[in-house]
DNA sequence: TTCGTTTATGTAAACGATTACCTCTATTGT
DNA sequence: ACAATAGAGGTAATCGTTTACATAAACGAA
């Protein structure tokens, strides 16, 4: 049984395919008497279109295509959240596809929203170097604005969070709690947010007079084992550092369990920070200290300015880092129990 | 700057059309000398292909649909995370579409779908009766296989739990430690395993002579919020059961920050159990006993039977139950201090 | 009445790939 | 040497829409 086509519902309605067209889509009027058969017979036919056959002809999609590292990290999943609702209210769908931190899938991903002839695409690159010449090939083809990190030597529009103000935040707060010396828990430095909280994180420790030192700097990747394995040997160490600041939730997470076991009192003994503020960072043991970025806004500035990409040809390239949030929670201000909700 | 079509690579290589289109998709073998001449071509000019025109003429897209209650539940993450893998695999895509818990929505998503001519359709409908009419819709046109949840009266092939057999793993568990009442948080029984869960749980604490009460039944959505929220009234009242068993790991993560706002310690006062066993569950305070859903073999069953539906035209539905894991945490078997990770 | 002008509809040419069918050359077997 | 066949490439139809252009009817103004 074939599917119905434009042409069914045409011969059904006993009008033209034009006529159809114009009729269901409302492109240029139709008298309503026509109208009405032409409704009825698409109905009686199951007639649903064929977006492919649309799409080709009016040579866009109505289609965003959005690559993350991964799905899976709840910072990037509540990102497309977000992104998916503005795009939605504009009538524009979102294809989303996992580079599962990946530069080669990552690119092979590109390709391939290229080739779907997506309208855009929304990016927060897996890697600064690895990632660039992918990027820019298809920032050649199509729209493409970048979301928290950036590859380098890509000259599209960015729009993410001030890294650097984000660490002022945080050792600031930091310093006022009195904390002398504080590790840094990061990923690989293969991107520029996860390069540039580092770079902050010292830049404003020197600042506020808190103590770094190397065999505190660890870096791995962004998971909650990473931020479990890497922080023990910090922590049982006979001189431990007064907190250990994490470069996101995840690794925070793990940090925390790390200190459970080896029953380490947080904030007491040690106090940690995350990043993100990912919904379960405010249900952990305890609750983390974080950044929250702003992601509805991230989200409504990322779809603003691709529409402008898209719609103007207007050239030079927005770069906009909003401003973060400090979320005090126990894991530095401690409390022997939380008495309210 | 036109994006350059088959025709241009043709064009620069000096052959038709239909030689490009051989060479470059190895349907049908071409010359060596003119192959890399067109390869030299078709990279020069950076073509792309077009999946869209290939799409229409094929009459296939390669891409799978999926529609799933919220991305932003880590269980249908993890999930669309399996999907996605084995897809890839296959060298299919995926297309993944958020119905937002909402029966509209879902119809939307799921006629844009079959607009969009995707080859096949994995779904987790979010309402047992309202996601009927438009699952069968979409199930006249393409392949579909429902996934965890399913719809009254869709003949499609399903797979996913046996909550029945989840139930008794649990109540067995808890009858084993001395539980002699039980309260049950759930989201509103809109949809099949919901349902499934709430029957499974009153029959099994029959069973095994486990007291439930209607006080003690309390239907809301599948949240954190809810679930700290609803289990206030059970836990402050002076008659509270020795357990709360809850239909999935979200309402169980609120219902230990309920316990813990009320100072009551878990398991000693009171135990909790979970569904899904998401990624958190592991983290919280304590940790959640929780049934796991074996989420590879579900993604793995899923693209087996829509695989089969596509390529083969044999009737008969299939239904897959397989069967869940009981985890035993620190949530219901509790232990003064975790020890070692 | 007559000549614009508006309005509704039809005709047919795109869009960019794939592929059924055809042609031409080179090769093989007898 | 010649028919048969394989191999490589080209021609043009096709997929299902949209839309530029054409046409015809209806309407209003003079």
């Amino acid at each position: 049984m074939r599917k119905a086509t434009i042409r069914d519902v045409a011969e059904r309605a006993g009008v033209s395919t034009a006529t159809v067209s114009r009729a269901l889509s409302g492109s240029r009027p139709v008298s309503e008497d026509v109208a009405a058969t032409i409704r009825k017979a698409a109905e009686e036919l199951g007639y649903s279109g064929n977006i492919i056959a649309s799409s080709l002809r009016r040579n866009r999609t109505d289609t965003i295509g959005m690559v993350v590292p991964s799905i899976a990290n709840p910072f990037f999943t509540s990102l497309v959240v977000n992104v998916e609702h503005v795009l939605s209210q504009r009538g524009l769908q979102l294809f989303l596809c996992d580079s599962r931190s990946d530069p080669d899938v990552e690119a092979q991903r590109l390709r391939s929203l290229v080739s779907r002839q997506v309208d855009g695409i929304i990016i927060s690159p897996c890697h600064g170097e690895r990632s660039a010449e992918a990027v820019r090939t298809s920032a050649r083809a199509i729209p493409v604005v970048q979301l928290d990190r950036f590859a380098l030597d890509t000259h599209t529009d960015w729009v993410g969070v001030d890294d650097d103000a984000a660490q002022a935040l945080l050792m600031d707060h930091l310093v006022a709690l009195e904390v002398r010396s504080a590790a840094f828990i990061s990923s690989e430095l293969t991107n520029s947010s996860t390069e540039l909280r580092r770079a902050g994180f010292f830049r404003h420790a020197q600042r506020v007079g808190i103590e770094t030192r190397d065999e505190w700097t660890l870096l791995g990747d962004y998971s909650i084992d990473w931020g479990r394995e890497s922080s023990r040997s910090i922590l049982e160490a006979t001189s431990r550092p007064d907190a250990v600041v994490c470069a996101d939730d995840l690794i925070a997470l793990g940090v925390l369990q790390s200190c459970q076991a080896l029953g380490l009192s947080v904030p007491a003994d040690v106090m940690v920070t995350g990043f993100d503020d990912i919904p379960f960072s405010a249900l952990s043991n305890p609750p983390l200290t974080t950044i929250r970025q702003p992601q509805e806004r991230i989200a409504a500035e990322a779809t603003r300015l691709l529409d402008q990409a898209m719609n103007s040809d207007k050239t030079g390239t927005a770069h906009i880092a909003l401003q973060p949030e400090l979320v005090i929670r126990q894991s530095t201000v401690g409390q022997a129990r939380v008495t309210a909700l």
